[in-house]
DNA sequence: ATCCAGGATGTAT
DNA sequence: ATACATCATGGA
């Protein structure tokens, strides 16, 4: 399977949406790392027990897609394309000079919509890690437990089933450097294999009680469940606050921050951005404090 | 050496 | 409800 989608300009930055750090389920076909990579890389993710190979043959240009097999889910919706960026989402949510700024340097970034499985087991190591350090875990899960597909020439690592991953334990985790977080893998892959939480289910619910349902999960809390549902389940209402959303919120938005209480400061920002597209400001802000911690800091005269 | 990272849990108040 | 210690590992 495969083809094209054609987009005007702005609408999708391929590059800028893998390495903005919301998602771990993408590598590169060359084996570039990730965060390495560049306009001329390829990506792939799993879909649907296949492997999917996407790419841009100009930066911020037509989108290439090429799979192992038949998917069930579009390109379109990974990406959640079908969401006009540029006369919709960024108009919407550009309501002050801050993310006015945001927008405008990252122009092109798009929430991702991973599959539910690794985009919830990545966010389970996430807890007190480094972004570059969660990828490497992942990755390393991936080699451990998934298969591996041939892809022209390329030995690309599928990312396991829930069937795959039923071999797991905390054990073995622990071997593969998830220290404390290996429970709530273990615990969250047996809890999907009895059944007891199921993605349907999640998806047929509202947002709040969605979020509560996860939470039962052992090992997710506020801000895996709202990660969870943005990055995957498709809430865009979602406004994941981690350390960096925290802190741009106390410097840029003061008002909205309520001290100890994620569910106040969240439906603050919500509500202020709009519900429809409050999980794009989250991750425009998100990117745009990063990019300013991570540029060279200006020396003082 | 000390601190901290896309936090969450358990326990005590 | 709220405060606080604890949890693995690695990089700065």
């Amino acid at each position: 399977m495969q083809g094209v989608i054609e987009l005007s300009p702005g609408e999708l930055d391929l590059v800028k949406t893998m390495q903005c750090g919301q998602t771990f389920c993408w590598n590169t076909v060359s084996g570039t790392p990730l965060y390495d990579a560049d306009a001329t890389n390829r990506f792939y993710t799993t879909v649907d027990n296949e492997i999917l190979i996407v790419w841009q043959e100009d930066r911020g240009g037509d989108l290439y897609y090429e799979a192992t097999g038949e998917l069930d889910t579009s390109v379109e919706s990974l990406f959640r394309l079908h969401e006009p960026l540029q006369d919709e989402v960024l108009p919407q949510i550009s309501k002050d000079d801050v993310m006015e700024e945001a927008v405008n340097q990252h122009q092109g970034i798009r929430i991702i919509q991973d599959e539910f499985l690794p985009c919830l087991i990545s966010y389970l190591c996430s807890p007190q890690m480094r972004i570059p350090r969660i990828k490497e875990l992942v990755n390393s899960i991936m080699e451990e437990y998934g298969a591996t597909m041939e892809y022209k020439g390329h030995q690309l690592q599928r990312f396991p089933s829930l069937y795959e991953l039923s071999n797991i334990s905390e054990r073995k985790l622990r071997r593969m450097k998830l220290g404390y977080r290996s429970k709530y893998v273990e615990s969250a892959v047996n809890t999907l294999i009895k059944g007891d939480i199921n993605q349907d289910q999640l998806q047929d619910m509202d947002y709040r009680t969605a979020h509560n349902e996860l939470k039962e999960l052992h090992g997710v809390g506020d801000k895996v469940a709202d990660c969870v549902l943005l990055f995957s389940l498709g809430f865009t209402e979602a406004f994941p606050l981690d350390t960096w959303a925290q802190q741009a919120i106390q410097s840029y938005y003061p008002e909205h921050h309520v001290e100890d209480d994620y569910h106040a400061t969240a439906e603050n920002m919500r509500n202020y951005f709009g519900a429809d597209y409050a999980g794009y400001a989250q991750e425009y802000l998100f990117h745009h404090v990063r990019s300013q911690e991570q540029a060279p800091q200006p020396v003082p005269a």
